[in-house]
Order: structure tokens, then sequence, then C-alpha cells
DNA sequence: ATCTAATAGTTACCTTAGCTAACCATTAGT
DNA sequence: ACTAATGGTTAGCTAAGGTAACTATTAGAT
């Protein structure tokens, strides 16, 4: 078998794996997937528009305008005005970053867990291949985009 | 950050990427992720009984059953009667290998194109660490259920 | 300055794909 | 022979993706 098939086998599987005990620990704290990128992204990079959510986490407008209207239901988000009225600049409101901290030391439990048998060098090459992939794929789509 | 915590960042983020891709290729087949993955399972393994498949993808079994049944209507799967007769043992039909194999020229086309930018070795190590990362879940699964 | 693109976001609606709970049929174990 | 356990299905819920069509605002071209 080619040996990016089985890459890319192994990476879903491994993905499916993952998310499974990711879901398990969000439940806890009544979050989800989606949900958590977002906050992860506000708490990184201090605010957001949705499109700027949309392009990084690659999925459209409409799926961002949901997540983010129930964790603005939940209170977790504020908005900044930005110079441009049409967009809609967020981050995370007193008691989102209160939850996000919490829920950050599970989460960073669980993934320290799974990766105990990695070593810290493995690890960081890995990250760092996987990074490079995106960044193909990433101007593959611009290419694409052009036809 | 840690570095554990940038390697799931980049996980996640990659995941979605690359589904996204996959998803383009599947479309213009009529297939869909879950789809594919129980028809990639099958020409890896012959044949499958439902639980074999949920274990394997890390999915209830309803999930299964309605994916499967969808494989079915189609006509890309045929049943084999097994001696245990509460199990439902499937392989792919004449149809489905027809099919399938005309896909995964498609995807494997993808995959060798997202990978071009990362060596033969550098892709087989990766894998070997996805594997033992699954590996490591799954221990930690079964422990879990003891309790 | 005005008119036309393009951009940001929303709404409505559809689908896939997960989940749990409750169930039937069959087999295994005591 | 009876009770577990196992394999699978049904019904029903939800998250999370998608497209199409829309409004409001801004940028660009003439």
């Amino acid at each position: 078998m080619k040996a990016s098939q089985e890459f890319f086998q192994q990476f879903m599987l491994l993905y499916r794996s993952f998310e499974h005990h990711l879901n398990d620990v969000l439940g806890n704290y009544g979050l989800y997937r989606a949900q958590w990128s977002i906050l992860h992204y506000l708490a990184n990079n201090g605010s957001a528009t949705l499109v700027e959510l949309a392009q990084y986490l690659r999925v459209e407008k409409p799926t961002i305008t949901r997540t983010i209207s129930r964790l603005e239901n939940i209170g977790y988000l504020s908005h900044i005005p930005g110079k441009d009225r049409r967009e809609k600049r967020i981050e995370m409101s007193e008691t989102g970053y209160i939850l996000y901290a919490e829920v950050r030391i599970a989460v960073d439990a669980l993934e320290e867990d799974i990766l105990s048998g990695v070593s810290e060098e493995q690890q960081q090459q890995t990250t760092r291949i996987m990074k490079g992939i995106r960044h193909q794929l990433t101007s593959k789509e611009h290419t694409n985009e052009q036809k």
C-alpha cells in the first residue's frame, strides 16, 4: 500500500479516537468541539471576525454564524466595534474566559496523557510536518480558486 | 504553549482541511466520508461484521447500521452467511468494488499530491507515531471500561 | 459623485453523521 | 433450562457541515 494512503488512513482513525475523548471532556462543561475551537482561537488571538474564523477553520460562513450565536447565547462572547460596520468583531467575555481557563486544564491533561508515549521532539517534528501539509493544502485551494 | 497542545491544534486543523478536499473528490462519485471509510475497510479486509466496523471506526452500532444500509441501497454491498445467525457479515459487491477501484485512484492522487512535500520516510515515521498514539488511546479506553 | 463590485454576515433549509435508549433474535455460560 | 451477553435494528435527538438567496456596507472604477 502507498505510504500516503497509510498515512491518511491512520490520520482519519486517530482523529475519530481523539474526537471521542475530547467530546467526553468537553461534555462535562456543556461544550462541543466546534465551540471549543473558536474559544481556542480567541484565547490565542484576542479577537476575530466571522470571516477570519471561517477561513481559519475551513468552514463556510453560516456554520460559523450558528456556532457563534450559540456561544453568544450562553454568554461567553462579547462584541468589539470594528471600523468596518459590516464586520462583527468578537472576543471572549469575562465568563467565557473563566470557563476557557478551566476547560483548558482538563483538555491539556487529556492531550498530554495521550501523547505521553511520544517524545517532545517527535511531537514538535510531527507538528511541523502537519503545518507544512496544511500549508500545501492552502496554496492548492488558492490556485483552484483562480481557475 | 505546550507541545501537546500545539500538536492537537495542528492535527484538528489539518483534519478539517483534508476532509474538505476529500469531500470534493468523493462528491464526484456520490460518496461520503463515512461510506468511504467502510469501503476502504472492506477493500483491505475482505469482509466485516457491523460490530467489527463499529470498533474499528470508533463509532456506535446504530451509526454503522445507517451507513451500511445506505451502501446496501445503492447496491455496493452483498451479504455472506456467517456461522452465527445473529451477525451480518458483509463484503463489497461487484459494482461496489468497481466503484471503489475508480475512486481509489482519485483519492490516491489527492493524497499523494497533499503529501508531495513530505519525504517517504517522514510519512512512514509519522504514520508509525499516529499508530502508537491510537494504540495508547485504545488501551486507555479499555482500562476505563473496567472501572 | 455615482454606480457597480465585492465583502461581511444572516436566514432558511437540507444532509450527514454522531449519540442514547429501548428493543428483538440468537448464542454462550452456568 | 434459564439467564447473560452479544449482534443488530429502530426511533428520535443534536451538532455541524453544506448551498442558495438575501441585506447592509464598503471599495473601486469611470
